[in-house]
DNA sequence: GTGAACATGTAAATTGTTACATGATTAC
DNA sequence: GTAATCATGTAACAATTTACATGTTCAC
């Protein structure tokens, strides 16, 4: 399974990071695919730094709020390559997108355009993002997220601005008839 | 928002139906892409049924284990109304298979097949069943979400079987190089 | 000097899943 | 009669988000 800790030890596995890094590393990474937010990854980083997956630089003492930077151990390499082995090719999506144009029949025709256009803003900017590190030397698995990524995104927004807008428009036209 | 409160009454907006039926159509309308579990669903029916959003067929007394039919009210359209007005063209994805990919250098040859796979898989199921209530007449909403969920399978099973599988090569080849 | 971005962390609240407990109905 | 599917619900648990609290560093 992958969970916060895994992806922080991934992250870390291409190299140190502060906590702070590590979150933006990860949306630079996956885009929309992986979020974390502090209240994951900090407590995340503290039950990696007591099983001795990751060390910190400014190790013990040192109390709060002094920037600590994260370096991946041994034994968090062999965790994680552990939990890289039994990850299942699982996707999960929640679309509020999908489920507002689900009842589009109900729906303001304000509404309808407003959702179409948020989505493909969306999209746009993750296209962006996922053609962002593909430039980077990075490795092949990087790659192969930036293309898939990509490929998706460009799926998407082909659907949305030809045959998507028309059933939107075909909805108004069925409301006026 | 979108939430399982606002699903059921969707669902509801369509016809009447019991607990584990409005379930069952969730999964057939979105596939993959929206979910409810029993633990989240009766919780919410409960609340709409308190709020006068739903009226049950048992209404009263008639303690549980009792077969009870939903049906939305008028206050019920209402509210669905107004959720669905300030639904957001959002989607949240959360991605084993990218997460696990993206690390793919790090993979066993096995591992990476296997994720491939089962992703093709998951995703050959999800189009079956976006293709299966194509044929029903439906609303224009339901079209939409059908073809939308076909493209976004379509451009996925394309690019593993293609690029992907191409790629997933490469690392094999980096590493006995 | 001031605003933006960098940086760490906690706690409450929300949310949802999983497992459990129970029983009815239908098809073979 | 028995297995599968239909059917409802609760409770413990897990995970995460949101909001809060605090402070630094750098560019303009």
């Amino acid at each position: 399974m992958i969970d916060v800790r895994c992806l922080c030890l991934g992250v870390l596995s291409l190299g140190e990071a502060t906590g702070y890094e590590i979150r933006k590393r990860l949306k630079a990474y996956f885009g929309p695919y992986q979020g974390v937010s502090y209240g994951a990854l900090y407590p995340a980083l503290a039950k990696l730094l007591a099983s001795g997956e990751v060390v910190s630089s400014e190790a013990a003492a040192a109390s709060t709020l002094e920037k600590r930077s994260y370096k991946i151990t041994e034994k968090g390499r062999e965790s994680l390559h552990s939990s890289l082995d039994t990850a299942r090719g699982q996707e999960q999506v929640r679309s509020e997108f999908m489920a507002a144009m689900f009842f589009a029949d109900q729906l303001k025709k304000d509404t309808l355009d407003r959702l179409i256009d948020e989505r493909l803003a969306e999209l746009r900017g993750d296209m962006a993002q996922f053609q962002g590190f593909r430039g980077s030397p990075g490795t092949e698995g990087q790659r192969f997220v930036s293309r898939y990524g990509q490929v998706l995104c460009r799926a998407a927004i082909d659907f949305l601005q030809g045959e998507g807008r028309a059933i939107a428009s075909a909805i108004e036209r069925d409301r006026q008839g």
